[in-house]
DNA sequence: AGTTAATAAGTAAACCTTACAAACTAATTA
DNA sequence: TAATTAGTTTGTAAGGTTTACTTATTAACT
C-alpha cells in the first residue's frame, strides 16, 4: 500500500496520541486544560481521557486547585509509566545485555552474560533464561510486557529482522527476530547498536528535546547513528552513519591499508584497535587503546603522539560530520569516549577551524544499561501502540 | 501547535490526495479501478474524485473498455496540469530567472537578467516586470497561479522568508518574501538554490522515483543540497550540505587559508574558482576552470596536474558524503559538472576504494531551467494544496 | 453567616462530516 | 438471458464539535 488511508479509527488514534503526550509532558493536568493546550473539544477530550483511563495508562489522582476568580476543582491526570513493560537487549561483541524497563524507561531488572562463550551455541536459549529470570523476579508475565527490542553490532534488516552482517559475531544473515519469536510470543524489533545508542540518548539521555543528533561511538571500531527531524536516520541500505569509513588524509589515503580486514580509514586512524597497535608498534610492548590515554595524559610523548594523530583525524571526521548534517549536538559514546576530558580541548579546535558554525559536542549520559535503555526506545519508537515516543 | 489535530476535514483531506496521487500515476484510470488500488470504497472514491472534477485538477476522458468477461464500460479520468500554474524565481550571484511552469513542470514562459546590473536597486521592480510579462502572455492572471517559489544562492531562513547571508549577492537577513510580497499577493516560499536545485531533480529531473538524494552543486563554489525520505533536509539552522567545507586532506588542512574569504577547505581545493587559480598560477596565464578541464583533456600537463588534484580531494569528499548518508544517487550538477565525462573514471574509482558499498553518481538532467523548475517543486512542496509533491 | 453572581470543570444531547456496506441501476460480453 | 463490471443511492456507524446543562467553587454583597 502507498500510503495510509485516513478513516475515523486513524483519526482516533491520532488524537488520543496528543492527549497522551499532553498528559506526559504537563502531568498533573486536568481534562480542560488538556482541551485548551491541544484545542480539542472539551467533551472529546474526556472520552479520550476515559479510553486512556480504561487501557491503563492514565488515572486520577484527587483534585487540584481552583483559579481564585472562582470555579470547579479540576481532576487531575497523571500517566502511568507501568502500564506496560519493555525488554531490552543488547548483543555485542563482548557481552549480551538484557534488562527490563517500564515506559519511562526505568530499569527494574538487568542482566549480562559473556557473548564468546554462547556464540557458537544456545545465546538465544541463555537469553530466554535470563528474561524469564527478570519476569519472575519482577512478579510479571508476557502480558505486561508490550515487545522486545533488540540491538545488534551489525548491519541489520529492521524490516525483516535479519542481522545482514556482524563481524564481531561472525553472523550473516542472521534471521534474530525468527530465532526470538521461537521463545517469546511478542513483537519483536532489531536494529543495529549504535543506532539504538542513539535511541536511548534521545529518549531518556543527552540528546533529550533535540532533534538532530549524531551520535558517535568510538570504541575498538568507529560508528555513528543518526537523529534526524526527531527520527532515526538508516539510509538506503541501512548503512547510514558508517563514520569509520571517512577519509581525513588524502596522502595516507593513497597508501591505504586497513588495519583490520573490514576496518575504514578513520577507524584504522582514530579507532581503539588501531591506537592501541599504533603504540604498542612504537614501544615494541603491547598496550591497549585506554593505557595509551592514561599514558598521555601521564606525559608519555609516544603516547601523546599517537593520539594527537589519532585525535586531528578524529576531529576532521567530526567536522566534516556537522558540516554536512548540522546538528544541534554531537554525542560521543563508546570506550574511548571515557577518556573525553583529555581530549576534549583539542577536538574542539580542530572543529572550530573547520566547521562553519559551531556544534555542540557532549559526552553520552546513559552508562552500563544504555544498550538496554536504547533497546526498548527502539521498541517504543517502532511499535504502534498507544503511546509511542 | 505541538501536532496535526485529526477531525473529519483532516482525512478527506488526507484521503483526496492520495485519490488524486493515484491518478497521476496510473491515468486515465476509472473510479473503480481506483478504489480497488487505493483500497477506500467505491462510494468514497466516487465522491472525492467528483470534488476533484469540481476543483478542476480531473477530467473525464471518453470510456475505456470492458474487460472480456463482460461488464460495463469505466469512464477514464485524467489529472489536468493545467489547473493551477506556478511561478519559480532563481536569484543567483551571475543572472536572475524566471518562469512559469504548469503542475507537471512543464515551463511555458522563461525570462533572465543580469543580477548585478540590478543588485544596488530595482532587482524586485524588474523581477515583478518580467513576472507579468509572461502571465501578460500566456493570458493568465494571478487567479490562475498557486503561488511563488523563489530559490536564492545564500543560507535562507524559510520559515520566516529571510535571506540570512548571500556572499554573491552581498545582502544579509534580505526579507524577501516581504519584499516580494509588496508586488505579488500570493504565497510565497523561499529557499537556499542548491536546496531548490535537488527538489527539481526529485521532481522531474535526474531523482524522480529515489529518496534519498544528495545533489552537489560544482560551480565557482561547491555546496550540496540533501533529499532523505522523501523530504529536503535543511539542518538545524538551515545550513546542511556545506560540503565546501569537507577537509579532505589531513596535512594540507594544518596551514589552510581558504583561497576567497568564506570558502571552505574542499571549496579552496576542488572549486571553479580554485581550479582556474590553481592552474593560472601554475602556468602564469589567466585562465577559467572551463578552460582548465578542456587543456586537461587535449594532453596539457599542468592542466592534467590541477584537475587530477580537484578531483582526488572532490573525490573523497563525496566518498565521505556516501559513508555517512548511503543515499541512493549522487547526483552532480552545476558549471564543472559539465565536464563530468573528463572526470568520471578517476571519481569512480576514488569512489570505489573509500566507500562500504557502492553509490550511483550521474549528472543532473535539468537544464537552463533548473533553478525555475527547482523553485517550482519548492512551492509544491511547501504548499498546502490539494496537490503536493 | 447566608445569599447570590460569576466562573470554571466536566457531561449529555443533538448535530455535522466523513467513510463504508449493502443494495441498486446501468452497461456490457458471451 | 446470465454473468460481470462500473458507478450511484441509501442508510448507518464512528468520530468530533457545538450548545446547553449540571456540579462545584470563589468572591462579593447583604
Amino acid at each position: 500500500m502507498r500510503k495510509q488511508k485516513g478513516n475515523a479509527a486513524y483519526i482516533k488514534n491520532m488524537n488520543i496520541k496528543i492527549v497522551l503526550d499532553c498528559i506526559i509532558e504537563h502531568e498533573p493536568i486536568s481534562r480542560s486544560e488538556i482541551s485548551k493546550r491541544v484545542m480539542i473539544s472539551k467533551p472529546t477530550v474526556s472520552q479520550l481521557v476515559n479510553h486512556l483511563i480504561v487501557e491503563g495508562f492514565v488515572y486520577e489522582t484527587g483534585m487540584g486547585n481552583s483559579t481564585t476568580t472562582g470555579g470547579r476543582k479540576p481532576v487531575q491526570l497523571c500517566f502511568n509509566p507501568k502500564t506496560s513493560y519493555l525488554i531490552g537487549v543488547d548483543i555485542g561483541g563482548s557481552k549480551v545485555a538484557s534488562g527490563i524497563t517500564d515506559l519511562k524507561g526505568r530499569v527494574y531488572s538487568y542482566r549480562e552474560f559473556a557473548t564468546q562463550e554462547f556464540l557458537d551455541e544456545g545465546l538465544f536459549k541463555r537469553l530466554h533464561t535470563d528474561i524469564e529470570e527478570m519476569l519472575t523476579e519482577l512478579k510479571l508475565t508476557t502480558k505486561n510486557v508490550l515487545g522486545i527490542g533488540v540491538g545488534v553490532a551489525g548491519v541489520t534488516d529492521i524490516e525483516k529482522g535479519v542481522v545482514i552482517n556482524a563481524p564481531a559475531l561472525a553472523w550473516q544473515n542472521c534471521p534474530i527476530r525468527e530465532k526470538l519469536s521461537t521463545y517469546f510470543e511478542l513483537p519483536i524489533f532489531v536494529d543495529n547498536d549504535v543506532n539504538i545508542s542513539v535511541l536511548g540518548e534521545h529518549w531518556i539521555g543527552a540528546g533529550v528535546d533535540k532533534t538532530n543528533i549524531i551520535y558517535i561511538s568510538i570504541g575498538t571500531g568507529i560508528g555513528s547513528g543518526i537523529i534526524l527531524n526527531g527520527n532515526l536516520y538508516r539510509g538506503s541500505n541501512y548503512s547510514a552513519g558508517e563514520f569509520g569509513y571517512q577519509v581525513t588524509d588524502r596522502q595516507m589515503a593513497r597508501n591505504f591499508n586497513p588495519v583490520v580486514e573490514g576496518f575504514g580509514f578513520l577507524e584504522s586512524m582514530s579507532g581503539g584497535i588501531s591506537i592501541g597497535q599504533q603504540l604498542s608498534e612504537k614501544i615494541k610492548k603491547q598496550v591497549t587503546a585506554k593505557e595509551a590515554f592514561e599514558m598521555a595524559d601521564n606525559g608519555d610523548e609516544n603516547a601523546q603522539e599517537v593520539i594527537q594523530f589519532a585525535i586531528e583525524n578524529l576531529g576532521l571526521g567530526i567536522s566534516n560530520y556537522i558540516s554536512l548534517f548540522d546538528p544541534e549536538i554531537i554525542i560521543l559514546g563508546g570506550g574511548i569516549s571515557g577518556s573525553y576530558p583529555i581530549f576534549k580541548d583539542q577536538l574542539d579546535e580542530i572543529i572550530k577551524k573547520f566547521t562553519p558554525r559551531k556544534c555542540e559536542v557532549i559526552p553520552a549520559k546513559l552508562g552500563k544499561e544504555a544498550g538496554v535503555i536504547g533497546a526498548c526506545a527502539l521498541l517504543l519508537k517502532e511499535y504502534d501502540s498507544i503511546y509511542t515516543i
